[in-house]
DNA sequence: GTGGTCTAGACCACG
DNA sequence: GTGGTCTAGACCACG
């Protein structure tokens, strides 16, 4: 299910976080769903449980799973949900989006190009149901 | 007009070399133009010469800047002309646009919210001129 | 394994560079090799970390070496691939040859002892099985 | 006759040397020969006086070129003959050219491409009377 | 004055 | 423990 890029800049426990927040994006996790514990998500992954421990308490502090004493750990019913349109937090996602657009520009796309793009990320971080009209 | 905010995640040399490249796209620096020498700029930004240094030096590597013996650092003439439609700096980048893509979903944002929040900034990356018609 | 000159006006972190290179040619190091990290290099070299840190991420540049988070640094299994054989660099090249084979001249070598030297270079820049026949 | 590459990494006045030394192997430059004062050269050039005065202190000390007192500066006759197989000296150039050769292999050319490259330099850097046979 | 290199030393994120 | 970033400060080649 979650694949780690060893090689990537980008942290290990990062790529944990986004690709279950993909995953529930996509629709291939739901609410309620268990998903496997640190240690077997450790193992499964060749990695060290300190990391996906530490990805999944950013998780739980983003209300995307939440753990269950004894039970397990499972994807939260309520994301989504904490819907609060945060300005400040867009804002920081805007400075961050800035310098890459702009690398796009530099590759020589053009506007069209880069919103076209923008659309393919959309679309394949969406159910599929949404998008069939 | 370099602006480095130094509570910032984003390392100073980067906000440097991303703000100079935002610079160029805008038009606000052509071909030609002396920018400040490494030390001006580090007494100007309060900062260490040696991360203006790494700032420049990076965007040497990139043929944006070009640095005369003697006569100063210069925007280079070849900018947007190294465009090989890179495909694998593409596929880079887009594997870091998606995450952000995805917390715009998750702060609620709809599929058209986002795709206007690129078109702001495909705007404001632009030197005005081409955006007329 | 590396031997650094400090009294050369060669730097020190090209010196490192150029030696790793060169172990690779000669097949002393191979894809997937473990190289020690740039803490444990400078301590064997007596030398500062940076100057270290600074030629990894030269050869990380390069493709030479690779990082894997948490496990450490590697030879890349591409080296050699991105065979692109790009003309500016081939030029680039020769401009710097150029002089040298001039100072040969004028310590008096005839044209055949240069190309005999030269391939006295090629010959212990090989792994040696490539020479067999 | 000269021309210089403010932006090349190569300092000015190596620059200035090395094309002097090849005029002079190439059969352009002869003993006797007239060379431009610093001051003229220098403004030929568009560079600063010093830079030229720094090659030109060299070349003398290489007995390349001679000052007379009021006369100007020549090319000195005794070129080619200091020729004293210098081992030392050799050994610096060839550890000069072996990271050259080594990026040469890493742009993919093979042993026999190089030594044809080399031929190539051979033949340029002659007066073109010794090839002829 | 200018950039390039290097050291010593520090702090931090990651694992 | 590991690499990445940054600072302070030094020395040097070049112009």
């Amino acid at each position: 299910m979650i694949k780690i890029d060893v090689r990537s800049n980008e942290p290990i426990y990062e790529q944990i976080i986004s690709q279950i927040k993909e995953s529930v994006l996509k629709g291939f996790l739901k609410s309620g769903d268990l998903i496997p514990s640190v240690r077997k998500l450790a193992t499964m992954l060749e990695i060290n449980p300190n990391t996906v421990s530490k990805a999944y308490q950013e998780l739980e502090r983003q209300r995307i799973i939440i753990t269950m004493r004894g039970k397990g750990t499972f994807i939260d019913s309520i994301n989504m949900n904490n819907v609060k349109m945060n300005d400040n937090k867009l804002d920081e996602i805007t400075k961050k989006i800035k310098p890459l657009i702009m690398e796009m520009k530099y590759l020589g796309m053009s506007d069209n190009q880069i919103l076209e793009k923008i659309k393919d990320i959309n679309k394949e971080l969406s159910t599929g149901e949404e998008n069939e009209k």
